[in-house]
DNA sequence: AGATTGACTGCAT
DNA sequence: CATGCAGCCAATC
């Protein structure tokens, strides 16, 4: 497991239940990491990690689609019972939109606090 | 070392 | 609103 993946896997763990970000919102927390990375690490992800892997969707408020082919309904399922609030289909960023870690965590956990 | 491949994004059409 | 396309960056041939 190298630290861009366990960076990764951290960041997502701070989404409290009932909140989703996106995979761009990930990424820009992160040093020099794309969108991509995020739902590449989260694919390669380990079974044997706890991580709340499901509240994190794409920009549109929607599900992605996965290789694998299931799992997207699963995913909606888990959010559905958090409360996660879908307008039309799309999570309701303006309800259920995560803010962000505080600075001071991000600070504490060596992630970037401005961005550039 | 170069090409390909993604649970992505933003802008243009 | 749906598609297309370029930019993105680490992992994998």
């Amino acid at each position: 497991m190298n630290s861009l993946y366990a960076g990764i896997y951290r960041l997502v763990a701070q989404i409290p239940p009932g909140q989703v970000a996106t995979y761009g919102q990930i990424a820009s927390m992160m040093q020099r990491c794309g969108a991509r990375q995020v739902g590449y690490a989260l694919a390669a992800m380990p079974d044997d990690v706890d991580i709340p892997w499901h509240r994190v969707i794409n920009a549109r408020g929607e599900i992605s689609a996965r290789s694998g082919g299931s799992g997207e309904s699963e995913q909606k399922r888990r959010l559905l019972a958090e409360g996660v609030v879908f307008n039309r289909g799309r999570v309701d960023f303006e309800a259920c939109g995560w803010p962000g870690p505080d600075w001071r965590w991000l600070e504490r956990h060596g992630y970037r606090v401005f961005p550039d």
